[in-house]
DNA sequence: GTCTATAGACGGATAGAC
DNA sequence: GTCTATCCGTCTATAGAC
């Protein structure tokens, strides 16, 4: 009672010990749920890669069940911030371009989030079902109407706005999800370099400002 | 000897039950598969929803690995089989317009289909990778030939012709993939319903057109 | 707080009766 | 050809030594 079993003098590193265990496992568990899902993973396998022994995930998440809930808490997290905010007064060719190289940043430097998350969506997302149908819906519908006002103020071309988000989100998280895919019929032994990030957010940027009548489109010369 | 241990007056029907059986275990298998990927499903999942004993699946497969084998060489015939012919004297505007139409009734009518392959691709596709490399990396070099061809013949505006195949892609399966997702944002309890798989067809339609340069964008009044 | 050892449940696969 | 019963390995989770 008079004293504690470890030393006192040092109880940041204790915390930081801790805070940094937490770390590595997450990011272990991230890599590991992305490449199997979370039926598919083990605690065995995320203990390896995180290098700690397979009880320190239970002592420190407690179920394998709390461990994923917290990586798809950490993922929807990172998936808000990146929201950037837009305005009626934004530019529209800006903003959207500005959109489509965030997702693209995103899908190139956290792959393991994205596909995370596709994993959890393919099974039907009983896990975050709540989060789609009340933030993910009021965020869409947000940004949807803004699209529309600046439609009928004329500065840019009618366009289904909601469809528009959505594709522009499934386009830029492909080359994350499905990046054995297209490295495969790209031909990249190595995976994707950053210029196929860069031809990729190109391209979808072109496809959206052409969609909404922001740039010109080469006229058909027949 | 002098005869065997059923009777040989109906041949036929043991064919049939074989066939039958197979069928009903392959379309369990790809339900089953789509919802949970390779590990997390089981094989007494797959047999509870043939309803048939567990052996059956073993007996008529040998493994689970064979039995996932079999439904992806299924699904790449169904894939392989959608990529219509396409020649250069086509028109462009409704080439385009039948492909996308093609793939999405694929995703409506067999979304499971889609999901064990996406599924399959975030686990970085270990055991496609020999189809995605040969078949299918020749079949997207030989279309975005036919569409470069097009745009030197001006007959449609320049665009990244590979990545513009890619998106297509993501964007009429995302779909069947993600159809959580989508459903829960636009507040579809019952899940997408025709019209909604009519409204995201009619958007990349008029993205994809537009960006060909094969509609007109209505240009800003400002 | 950390790790070894193991309990207890569940998985794939098979033997052998019918 | 079909199905029950079961083997044996792997999985999650925990008890208890340190």
């Amino acid at each position: 009672m008079d004293n504690n079993t470890e030393p006192m003098t040092d109880e940041n590193a204790q915390g930081r010990i801790r805070l940094e265990n937490i770390e590595r496992i997450m990011k272990a568990a991230e890599k590991v749920f992305a490449g199997n899902g979370f039926r598919g993973a083990t605690t065995a396998a995320i203990a390896e890669e995180a290098g700690l022994p397979k009880a320190n995930i239970h002592y420190y998440f407690g179920t394998k069940a709390k461990l994923y809930r917290a990586v798809l808490d950490d993922i929807i997290a990172l998936w808000l911030s990146s929201f950037r905010e837009i305005g009626e007064e934004d530019d529209p060719a800006t903003t959207l371009a500005d959109y489509i190289r965030a997702k693209m940043e995103l899908s190139q430097h956290r792959p393991n989030a994205s596909k995370v998350f596709a994993n959890e969506l393919i099974r039907g997302a009983p896990r975050i079902n709540k989060y789609l149908s009340t933030e993910l819906k009021e965020w869409v519908e947000a940004k949807a109407a803004i699209l529309d006002h600046w439609i009928a103020e004329g500065r840019m071309a009618p366009v289904d706005s909601e469809r528009l988000l959505f594709h522009i989100w499934v386009m830029t998280q492909t080359w994350a999800d499905f990046e054995a895919q297209w490295a495969a019929v790209l031909g990249r032994k190595n995976g994707l370099q950053p210029a196929d990030f860069d031809a990729a957010t190109d391209a979808i940027t072109t496809m959206v400002l052409r969609t909404c009548g922001l740039v010109p489109v080469l006229p058909r010369s027949s």
